[in-house]
DNA sequence: GTTATTTGATATGGTCAATAACAATTATCA
DNA sequence: TGATAATTGTTATTGACCATATCAAATAAC
């Protein structure tokens, strides 16, 4: 990664390695792509969930396990079609998701009365407990970093623009 | 996806469909999901690259491709290991991706003279030509439609907040 | 000149996303 | 009512990505 000669910069013609002299190599240049929107976007997002699993390592949440727990709590008695097609979560996949759940006792199946083909979802009183603790840990680190960053006015202003796209895009 | 009851809201007590005249099942809320960077980042993004897709869908050409040949244009004579590394790619995920647009005749590997362990990337004649339409597609359609959605002046100012947080998160 | 490092490549496993299909249940309607 | 269609959760399966270990060839370092 470090021994790359810079086209024509080299001091002498065919020799593959720099002398101790020689400058470093020049890092790449990204050019138009930091321009464009899906580049700078997917690599921003990347390092947001990762940013997200560190402040939240503890409980063992990722960020789509938080984003369940977050609307099964503020939609209490919805099945899971409703809540995986929120999220944008297939129904089959969202199936895994909720085993994990269950299975650490942070989420529950019900078999509902009405319509005994479908799942209610609730959170046990241990998914309350754990999501409480998972807010406070987000608004703590990870929410706050990015104010850090960026300022609140700037930060309400992104969040605004982001909803944006992903609404009318 | 239609059927659900809304808590104590129907008027029967255990019927499991809506009368005609009921009101239509009510959406569900996002709460405090729709403040969440990651969750907005992440909606956005998907988004942002399923509109890329269809507008260079003539071409054949994913996000991931369209910046390989971007990075390569504008670093002439730079190695496998350098491009990938630069684009966050794994050297052994960018084996498959040269492969296709060498397949392709969109990029030739070149073993470099200076060091004949490494592979000198170049764009052909026809990897050329088509990254030009594809510049002009994306700038037509792709990037276009955000400035119609956000406006020339919030566009730039989220360029600006994205890269900040991808390179200061 | 021997050992360590680097480059591109292969093999492999893990996580997601997407489709088809199935049993149980419910809806539709002749 | 009874036959047919649609829906819910589920399984199986596939493909796209992402990550690690490892290898041969070439080069670097001592």
């Amino acid at each position: 990664m470090t021994v790359s000669k810079a086209a024509g910069k080299s001091a002498g013609a065919t020799r593959a390695r720099r002398d101790a002299a020689d400058a470093p190599p020049e890092a790449l240049q990204l050019g138009e792509l930091s321009e464009h929107l899906g580049f700078v976007l997917k690599r921003a997002q990347l390092r947001v969930f990762e940013n997200f699993l560190r402040c939240v390592a503890s409980l063992q949440l990722t960020p789509a396990q938080f984003s369940v727990l977050l609307l099964v709590e503020k939609n209490p008695g919805r099945n899971q079609t409703e809540i995986a097609s929120t999220l944008g979560i297939l129904r089959p996949n969202f199936v895994a998701m909720l085993d994990n759940l269950e299975s650490r006792d942070l989420c529950a199946r019900i078999r509902s009365t009405n319509d005994r083909r479908s799942h209610i979802l609730v959170l046990t009183d241990k998914g309350k407990a754990v999501l409480t603790r998972a807010k406070k840990l987000v608004a703590s680190k990870h929410e706050a970093r990015l104010n850090d960053v960026l300022g609140t006015a700037n930060r309400e202003a992104l969040i605004a623009m982001l909803s944006k796209i992903a609404n009318e895009f």
